[in-house]
RNA sequence: GGGCGGAUAGCUCAGUGGGAGAGCACCUGCCUUACAAGCAGGGGGUCGUAGGUUCGAAACCUAUUCCGCCCACCA
């Protein structure tokens, strides 16, 4: 076969991504080795990415989401997988609008001035100019998506998915309309769902206010953290068993500062042994009370506007702050005489998930999607095993959230996003929900608004497995792609996308959106903290990228990957894995500058020149080619990292290229020469095959660099496990080998010969156990590796050599003739110490072994193994006793 | 209030019933022609605490302490 010639040229000394990613990456683009086929003959995997936000720049956090994807979908592509990886982008609602609005405001303009057209033109302008800026930045990490198909929330054809969805769930009486307290965000100027909604504890206060009877009869007393919520009670609660309070029901009290006179109503709400068990209610404001003015019905009195100000019903407060009123009826209700008690009171409040602000609880017209039903089919199928969390823990997260679930709001008073598709006759007041722009009203009127709101970001992002596929449109990219493979993300956002996900999908393509859900850590500083702007501890992957190289920050985010914890990134961790690139990177140099001259076709291995090492080698191969297509199969990415720094650097560079140097020198003869060039080829495609889904770009260079068949290393087929014969006795052999390899080396560390020096000659003796013919076989490896001139095998019954140091181990003893540096009393002590270790050990051993419940109860083999290792124990101790006495 | 995860070497973490490990840091010696982003050798841990199961526990069970996170209609 004709093998493309080798570029050791072109290898730069040590590793340097720059020169590289780049141009891979066109090369790759211009292969289109990322395009999916919509009818294939291959078994299809599928991805969707979660698609980032338009406002967004690439974090951490999309740069560890998407290595996995991108490592998932180039193991399968290799494995002969017709693998889509769909990307795109999110419009992301309030997040983008509000992004939007900061610009304006730097140019002292609002929204408002601006009209909602001109606003919108406004952010679609902005989202052409930044909306590319994280797809490039995912190009820079690497990322193998199949561009041609990028799809963005508000294309028209996802929009028409929206409305479709809408319309469907409306007339299945799905989606409802309603006014209903909400979550209100008096900055954003729109409603939340109640997931947008982050609580967070703060230190408040907790006043007691005095409600005195209208008849003058007394009073009663409640606990409120919202004093400026007294302006719109419109009842007083108390428990129905609750005995001390019974006498209340019925009464009337009036209400502080405002006069009104409210009825004490009895509700199963209140907990009779909280302060003093009766409760104000404040139906308009506090979602409690809502449901018990519903129950009761109350009015709801409104004090609070959608700026968070006080509307004209709450008298002389009107106009002012909400946080400020809250002060000003504090010392009303003070100088009143009504405020009993002020306490400290921690407790959680709810804040807007964008802008931070308070929320507030705002009573107002929304539109709802009715969750139960939907979540009931959702369970369901995670029960059924359609649907797997990995790691497994997440499934208890996510039914504890679905089976609470909550209506959800979908109705944004925002103007960036899909309109509803809802039109109110200003006639007849009909509601007309449709795909299509209605062109009348049935009652004949043409005088049609459509509803001013836009949906809930997420409704859309809840379509994105098969909306991005066409639908609804029978495509074949459906029929092949759908469901897709696994979804990877983040646990933070399982409510938010991936159970609404699953929702939608089992109601309109009555299978799940995907088979597997990975779910991924966050990834925090080195302290463990969460990155954030605020605290500075920012890592930006773009410098890491330009520092270090996308193959750095891949290789370590996949390494730092276990399953079910969280990342502590540090720079210092990504230089360990530049490291291992660098290492990577020149062990290829050095199998390059040992292959170049080679004349002979290198796919052909003589079997019959091949060494102990070459055995060793190639069988770890098997045994790690194995271990690697299992570990990325079941999502192990640290696993599956580490398994390869591990062979990579302390089997193969370590023992396997020091130990090749001689044949490859010719010492041995052409045929050896011939045979380890074959080796390190053939070791050498497949280390870099199965590392190239994590460190995509060094690994395709080099493997050009090696001029192998396939010119696209994305292109060549995953390798599959081949251990050659007698690659298990090797396995044996080389373990020996590497035990007297590091006797000596220690032997000549305690004397402190320098490594350059080579020791004049070390003697072993080897005992019954030991593998003779493997130590005398590869005699000339262990003086390589151990830089000792020579190996005097000596007879089991020879005396020990004099004026040496000695390491002993139950099947051989090695002496280093030392002479004139032999330190007695040093020897002497390291023995002694040696040998207390041994009898410690002994006697732990023995112990075990004279517990009759342990030699009965425990297996043979187990018992066995203990007494082989005190038998071990005692040889080693004679002997070591010996050569102390000798030395005396 | 409910739930989840963690506690192992100075630091960050592997290790799911029979030998306590890795990387970084530290100490010693080396620029040995692939690599000083390297090589060789070394010191360092009563595995959070207390019980239990077991012949045997870092691992399994119970309780407990501390740390982190999620959820909840905490007036």
């Amino acid at each position: 076969m004709e093998r493309n010639k080798t570029g050791l040229e072109g290898l730069s000394k040590s590793y340097d991504p720059k020169p590289i990613e780049d141009k891979w990456y066109e090369k790759w683009l211009d292969d289109g080795i990322f395009a999916a086929e919509p009818k294939s003959e291959k078994p299809p995997f599928s991805i969707v990415i979660p698609p980032p936000n338009v406002t967004g720049s690439l974090h951490l956090g999309h740069a560890l989401d998407n290595t996995l994807q991108d490592i998932l979908c180039r193991t399968k592509r290799m494995q002969g997988y017709n693998v889509l990886w769909m990307p795109g982008t999110d419009h992301a609602g309030i997040a983008t609008q509000n992004v939007v609005e900061r610009t304006l405001q730097a140019e002292g303009k609002t929204r408002q001035e601006l009209g909602r057209e001109a606003f919108i033109e406004r952010v679609w302008e902005w989202k052409e100019e930044y909306g590319s800026r994280i797809i490039n930045q995912l190009k820079k990490l690497g990322a193998s998506c199949d561009w041609a198909r990028e799809r963005f929330t508000m294309d028209e054809g996802l929009s028409r998915a929206v409305r479709k969805v809408f319309v469907d769930l409306y007339e299945k009486d799905l989606i409802y309309r309603g006014k209903y307290l909400i979550n209100w965000c008096p900055r954003c100027q729109t409603a939340l769902s109640d997931l947008e909604v982050d609580h967070k504890e703060l230190d408040g206060k907790l006043y007691s206010v005095r409600y005195d009877f209208d008849d003058g009869s007394g009073s009663v007393t409640v606990m409120t953290t919202r004093p400026e919520t007294i302006l719109g009670d419109t009842a007083i609660a108390v428990h129905p068993r609750d005995e001390k309070n019974r006498h209340l029901i019925g009464k009337r009290a009036v209400v502080p500062l405002v006069g009104r006179v409210v009825p004490i109503v009895e509700d199963n709400m209140v907990d009779p042994e909280f302060g003093t068990g009766a409760v104000k209610i404040t139906p308009a404001h506090d979602p409690n009370d809502f449901l018990v003015g519903q129950r009761h019905n109350l009015e709801q009195i409104q004090v609070i506007d959608d700026h968070g100000v006080m509307n004209e019903n709450a008298g002389k407060y009107a106009r002012m702050d909400r946080f400020d009123a809250r002060t000003q009826i504090v010392r009303d209700l003070s100088e009143a005489g009504l405020l009993l008690s002020e306490t400290e009171h921690r407790h959680s409040v709810g804040h807007c998930y964008r802008c931070n602000t308070v929320i507030e609880p705002y009573l107002s017209e929304q539109w709802f999607v009715r969750t139960k039903p939907l979540a009931e089919a959702d369970m369901a199928a995670v029960r059924a095993g359609d649907i797997k969390f990995i790691p497994e823990q997440w499934t208890t997260t996510y039914f504890q959230w679905m089976e609470n679930i909550r209506d959800w709001c979908i109705s944004r008073q925002l103007w960036w996003g899909h309109r509803i598709p809802a039109w109110y006759c200003d006639d007849c007041g009909e509601v007309l929900v449709s795909m299509e722009t209605p062109s009348g009203c049935k009652c004949g009127s043409t005088n049609l608004r459509q509803d001013e709101d836009v949906l809930d970001t997420w409704f859309s992002s809840a379509l994105w497995p098969f909306s991005t596929m066409g639908w609804p449109d029978e495509t074949p990219e459906l029929k092949t792609f759908y469901p897709t493979s696994v979804l990877v993300t983040g646990f933070d956002i399982i409510f938010f996308w991936v159970a609404r996900m699953i929702m939608m999908g089992l109601e309109f393509m009555k299978e799940p959106p995907f088979r597997d859900v990975y779910i991924h850590a966050l990834v925090r500083d080195e302290k463990g903290q969460k990155m954030s702007k605020s605290k500075g501890n920012v890592i930006d992957p773009l410098d890491i990228i330009d520092k270090y190289g996308a193959d750095a920050l891949r290789l370590t985010l996949a390494a730092l990957t276990l399953q079910g914890r969280d990342i502590f990134l540090s720079e210092s961790r990504i230089e360990t894995y530049r490291f291992f690139l660098n290492k990577l990177w020149n062990a290829a140099r050095f199998a390059l500058m040992n292959i170049e001259d080679a004349q002979h076709d290198l796919d052909a291995i003589d079997e019959t020149s091949l060494r102990t090492q070459d055995l060793w080698i190639l069988s770890r191969l098997a045994d790690v080619t194995e271990e690697m297509t299992r570990l990325l199969d079941g999502y192990f990415f640290g696993e599956a990292s580490r398994l390869m720094y591990d062979f990579v650097w302390g089997e193969l560079c370590d023992w396997y290229l020091e130990l090749s140097k001689p044949a490859l020198r010719g010492d041995e003869g052409d045929a050896r020469k011939r045979a380890t060039q074959s080796v390190l080829y053939a070791v050498f495609r497949d280390v870099l095959k199965l590392l190239h889904p994590i460190i995509p770009f060094a690994t395709e260079e080099l493997w050009s660099a090696f001029g192998y068949t396939q010119s696209i290393l994305g292109r060549s087929v995953w390798p599959t496990p081949k251990c050659p014969d007698g690659g298990v006795a090797a396995k044996t052999a080389m373990d020996t080998i590497q035990t007297v390899v590091r006797a000596m080396r220690n032997l000549r560390a305690e004397i402190k010969m320098p490594p350059q020096q080579t020791a004049p000659k070390m003697c072993l003796k080897v005992k019954h156990a030991a593998d003779t013919e493997a130590l005398s076989n590869n005699e000339d490896l262990a003086r390589l590796l151990a830089k000792v001139e020579a190996i005097e095998f000596l007879p089991a019954d020879a005396v020990k050599p004099s004026k040496s140091i000695s390491y002993i181990t139950s099947e051989w003893e090695l002496y280093f003739p030392v002479g004139e540096l032999l330190d007695t009393e040093k020897e002497i002590a390291r023995l002694e110490a040696e040998f207390s270790k041994l009898e410690k050990e002994a006697q732990k051993i023995s112990g075990k072994l004279a517990n009759k419940n342990f030699v009965d109860r425990a297996p043979a083999d187990v018992v066995e193994k203990e007494r082989l290792a005190l038998e071990n124990a005692e040889l080693q101790m004679a002997r070591i006793k010996e050569n102390i006495a000798g030395l005396k």
